[in-house]
Order: structure tokens, then sequence, then C-alpha cells
RNA sequence: GGACGCGUAGCUCAACUGGCAGAGCAUUCGGCUCUUAACCGACAGGUUGUAGGUUCGAUUCCUACCGCGUCCA
């Protein structure tokens, strides 16, 4: 058995065959090694939550009994008797354990204990003379031992790959930690709760999928060995749950994983949560008000506030402002790329073309003006004059002028919005599943939401026109062959799907990580998975990146 | 994929300009019947991420690789 075990270190094996005779003398004390069962009459934050403000004296009269069990976090021996802090559920509860009163057998099971181990305790709740509310035990029981040691009890575990690969460690260790992951799931039941109040019904459809449609995204592969037929993990449940809507379920939503071949950042893992819903009846703009009523109902129920703190800002998730796509561009447009142009811009490619042509030229002389720009604003205006400077080039080349407008916004828009804010009015090129708009068919009824820098949720009325669908499906096909390979793929089902009579209907996807991110004011996306796809350790260095020219697919 | 940064005892961190690799916690042993980052005394713990190079001498400088982080793409 040791074989399979790993060991960080020699210090580690010794620690581990020091725990296991450790462990049989707790056996030759009449204890099972791994019980399996203990009866506890209160969690520890039961006791806290009943006795932290009832006074020692009141303690002392009522001398009430309890059975608690927990981690050892902290132990303190003093000869005859001794202290330990006990952890469950995410709280801590002092013990006082001694000799007269645990007697000879329990004593000697006390100081066989170790930080980590698991007992049960059954005794008396007092106060120290520090005021501490403590268990006076008269029993322990034994549970399970740790065979490693603890991370430092004082600063915890602050090594962040080891946060994540051993979230084990993490969790019991920094409840800050935990915290983050209760509000995850305090969340996810807001969302049902508002969803189910309202009357959606919760569905699950194919994570697997024979086209990976509904998003712009690279998927992953995967192959069937029964069927002998490639599949692909879900980059967007979207086309499944309208096929859904078709199908007479007038409401419906989802939570769940969807998969993208994509790089990692603070903001993304290839595995993430995404709800989606879809209202039969509804557009955008119903929509858009049920948005800011969701997101304002599950902050309320997270952190009993609108309020979040967030990268030094103060978010109220109450108050939104909204702007067309078009509009954010002029307001948001930076100072450094010259006089505010005007909507005449957003005419035609040639218009366009000159007024970033021109932008490019005064965010270069701005950067090359270091004396009177923050260095802070001065990687801002970098970023914005790299990202400028993509747009042009891609617009030289003929690419779509909705596109052009689209990457505009989010060079100059996107990365600002850290106030609640819902952009509308989207460019049809880059929405090829949303329903135009009646009086101009360049744009479409979409909308996305920001807050604290990044997007969180996208939505349009649903496009239900099977002619017009399959003509966008052709056209992101041609945006395929000019070489990009996150355009959507032909969905014959679904466009066929729809020729059975899609009602009108208001759709929308929310990131469920980045909501979280916002609720509990962290800046990493890993820091709100349990598990974040992190790099094997284990490879073989030969085995670690397969070379390029067998089966991967043209880039 | 690129730039920058980090990697030292199980954990948290030191080590000046290249000159004997250290502390606290945890562990082990001894003491202590109200402690709480308990305290007091003693012991032990290291291939400084890996592989090379420069040097009389490398944790420190150089190269490559591995992992992580931040920013960018």
């Amino acid at each position: 058995m040791e074989g399979s075990l790993v060991f960080e270190s020699e210090f580690e094996r010794n620690l581990f065959e020091l725990r296991r005779s450790k462990l049989a003398e707790i056996e030759k004390l009449g204890h099972a090694a791994y019980p399996n069962q203990f009866r506890a009459s209160h969690t520890i934050p039961e006791i806290r939550k009943r006795w932290d403000t009832v006074t020692g004296e009141t303690l002392d009269a009522e001398r009430t009994s309890v059975q608690v069990a927990g981690r050892i976090m902290a132990i303190r021996a003093q000869g005859k008797a001794g202290f330990a802090t006990l952890q469950q559920g995410g709280q801590r509860l002092q013990i006082y354990v001694r000799l007269d009163a645990v007697g000879e057998q329990g004593f000697a099971l006390y100081k066989l204990l170790d930080l980590g181990d698991h007992i049960g305790v059954s005794g008396y709740l007092f106060r120290t003379r520090t005021g501490e509310l403590t268990i006076h035990v008269e029993t322990i029981v034994f549970l399970a031992k740790a065979m490693l040691a603890l991370p430092e009890k004082f600063h915890g575990l602050a090594d962040v790959e080891i946060r994540y690969r051993q979230r084990y460690v993490d969790l019991f260790t920094n409840l800050e930690s935990r915290d983050v992951f209760v509000k995850r799931a305090k969340t996810l039941r807001a969302i049902r709760q508002f969803f189910d109040d309202r009357g959606y019904l919760e569905v699950e459809t194919p994570m697997m999928q024979q086209i990976a449609g509904g998003a712009a995204a690279r998927p992953f592969k995967t192959h069937h060995n029964a069927l002998d037929e490639d599949l692909f993990l879900r980059i967007a449940p979207e086309l499944y749950l309208k096929r859904l809507v078709v199908g007479g379920l007038d409401r419906v939503y989802e939570i769940n994983r969807n998969f993208r071949n994509e790089g990692i950042s603070t903001q993304h893992n290839p595995e993430f949560t995404m709800l989606e819903f879809y209202q039969a009846y509804a557009n955008y703009h119903d929509l858009m008000d049920l948005t800011e009523e969701l997101i304002a109902f599950v902050a309320h129920e997270v952190n009993g506030t609108k309020l979040t703190e967030f990268n030094g800002h103060t978010i109220d998730l109450g108050k939104w402002q909204r702007f067309t796509m078009r509009e954010a561009i002029l307001a948001y447009w930076p100072h450094e790329a010259g006089l505010k142009p005007t909507a005449k811009i957003f005419h035609g490619a040639f218009e366009l073309q000159s007024c970033i042509h021109d932008a490019i030229g005064s965010l270069e002389q701005s950067m090359a003006d270091t004396a009177h720009i923050s260095p802070e604003r001065q990687s801002e205006v970098k970023t914005i004059h790299s990202a400028m400077s993509a747009v042009y080039y891609e617009s030289m080349k003929g690419g779509p002028l909705g596109k052009s407008i689209y990457h505009l916004f989010e060079a100059v828009v996107e990365p600002f919005l850290i106030q609640p804010t819902m952009i509308y009015d989207y460019p049809v090129e880059v929405s090829p599943l949303s329903k135009a708009k009646p009086d101009d068919p360049a744009h479409v009824e979409r909308f996305e939401f920001f807050a604290g820098g990044f997007e969180l949720g996208n939505a349009f009325s649903e496009l239900n026109d099977p002619v017009e669908q399959h003509k966008r499906f052709e056209e992101q096909l041609s945006e395929r062959d000019r070489g990009d390979d996150e355009a959507h793929r032909m969905d014959e089902d679904y466009v066929r799907a729809l020729a059975y009579g899609l009602p009108p209907t208001g759709g929308e996807g929310i990131g469920i990580d980045r909501l979280v991110m916002l609720l509990t004011g962290s800046r990493s996306i890993r820091d709100v998975i349990l598990f974040p796809l992190m790099r094997s350790r284990d490879q073989a260095p030969g085995e670690k990146l397969p070379t390029s020219g067998n089966n991967n697919q043209p880039a």
C-alpha cells in the first residue's frame, strides 16, 4: 500500500509511519482506527449560534450537555490538561480536556492526537476565564487520523498552486476559500428559485454533441467507440434549448458546464458553468428587465446586499445603465485617441477605417508622451492601441463592418464597464442567431451585460425565421472559410426545428463563474472553481507535448 | 503563443555585491490542570524546481527545460 502513496519527502514518509504507530496505540486503548459513525447532538455552527452570547453564569447554571465532532485545528497541551480547537461546518469551537474529567484512558487518547485528526467529544458548555465558549470534555471518541502534516496554522496555505491542486487542504485550512464555495452554492440556489418562481422548467440537454453549436468558440473533440463517431463537448446548450421551446416548453432553463477549447486566464477556464434560459413570447427588452431583477435578487440572497467589492471598486448590482453599442463606443472614446468621432463612422467601412487610422496616430503620440500620463493609463493606452490596430488591419482586409464595430467596442469600452451596464443593438454579422431589428436589418435585438470590466451575459430576441437562419449559417460558413475557426457551424436539424415554428422567444446566457467572482470579490476564475484545470505534473518529460501532425485539426 | 515575475525544510518566509543555507510554525523528546499565533528547554528536519554552463567557490550569474502567477495575444 505504501508504494501507492505519494509522499512529498522523506519527512512525510517518516511522519506517516509515526502516525501509523500512534494509530496502533490508539487501537490498543480500545478505539477503532477507522470507526464508521458518530452521533452529534449539534453541529459546531449550531452551538455557536445558540450559545455564543450566553454568559458563563447561565452556562454553569444550565450545564448543557453536547456531543460534537470535528477536526483538530489547534492543540495546546499543558501537562495533565489541555485545550484543542475543533473545526466543523466551517466554524471552530474550543474544547478543554483534563485528566480528572476524562480519566486515564481518555487522557492517554488526548495525548496521542495530532493536528488534523477527527474526534468526537461529549461534555458540557462553559466559558473559560478569558470568556471563550468551550466544551468541558467528559469523553473523547477517536474518529480518524491525519497521516500528513497540516499547513502552518497562522498563515494557512498560501501557495496558490497547491490551493488549486489540493483543494481539499485549501478548504479546511483557509475558511475564506470555503466561504466562496458556500456563496457559489447560494448563487445557484437563488437562480433556481428565481426561475422556478416564474414558471421555468429546469432541463438538461446534451453535453456531447455531433455539431458543437450555439456560440463562437472552438470545441473539444472526443470519440464514441461503439458508434465509431466523433463527438464534441458542447460549447453552449442554446440550440437544444430552443428546440425545446419549439416543442412547447415555453420557459426553460439549464445550469451546467460548457467546454471551450481556448486559453486559460483569470477570466477563462476551459470548462465553465453557464446558465441559459429561454422565454417564449418575450423579446430582448423583457430580458433586460428580467436580468436586472435576477442579478439584484441573487446578490441580495447571497450577500444580503446589492453592493459588492470587486478589484478595488464598489459595484452596485441594483443600479444599471444602458447604451446601444454605438452610443457606448462614442461615450467611452478614449481622449488619447483624439477628437470624439460622430455616429458617421458606423455608416461604412471607409469612414470607420479613416477614424481608426487617425485614432491610432493620436494614441501613438500619447504613448510617446510618457511625462503626462500615469504608467497605469500608459498600459491601458497601449492595450487600446494594439486592439485598435487589429481592428484596422481586419477591416482593411475586407472583414465585415459589423465585426469591426464589435471589436472596436471590445477595445475601447468593455474593460471600462465596471458598474453594471447593458449594451444593446449588436451588428448582425456577429449575431447569427439573433433576430434583426424590424426597422434596421443591419442590427439585431441583442444585448450583453457587463460589470467589473468583463462580460457576464448575452441575450437576444431569437431568430425564428428558418430561411433567414439558414442564410446566416451559410454566412458563418464563409467566415470559417476566411479562416475564422470560431465561426458557427451549419446545423440543419436546428433549422428544421425552426421550420416547425418557434414562437417569438427571448433567450439569455449568463456566466455563473464570473457572477460568483463578482459576488465574492474573487479576481481569478480559478478561485471560484473547486478544481480548476491545471497542467498535469506527472507526465514523463518525453510525452509532454504531442508533436503536431497526427490528428490535430487544421488551425 | 509572447513579455515579466516567482519556485529555498511538511507549511509561512529570510539569506546584502557570488563566500559555512537560517528563523517561526508543525514534528520528536522533556516540563507545565484556564490556554488560545500558549509558554519554557532540547533534538531533528535541505540534491535551494530539473539539467547543464561560468567560477577557486553558485540559492545568488548565464542557457535550456518543468510548474505556477500577472499582463498581453
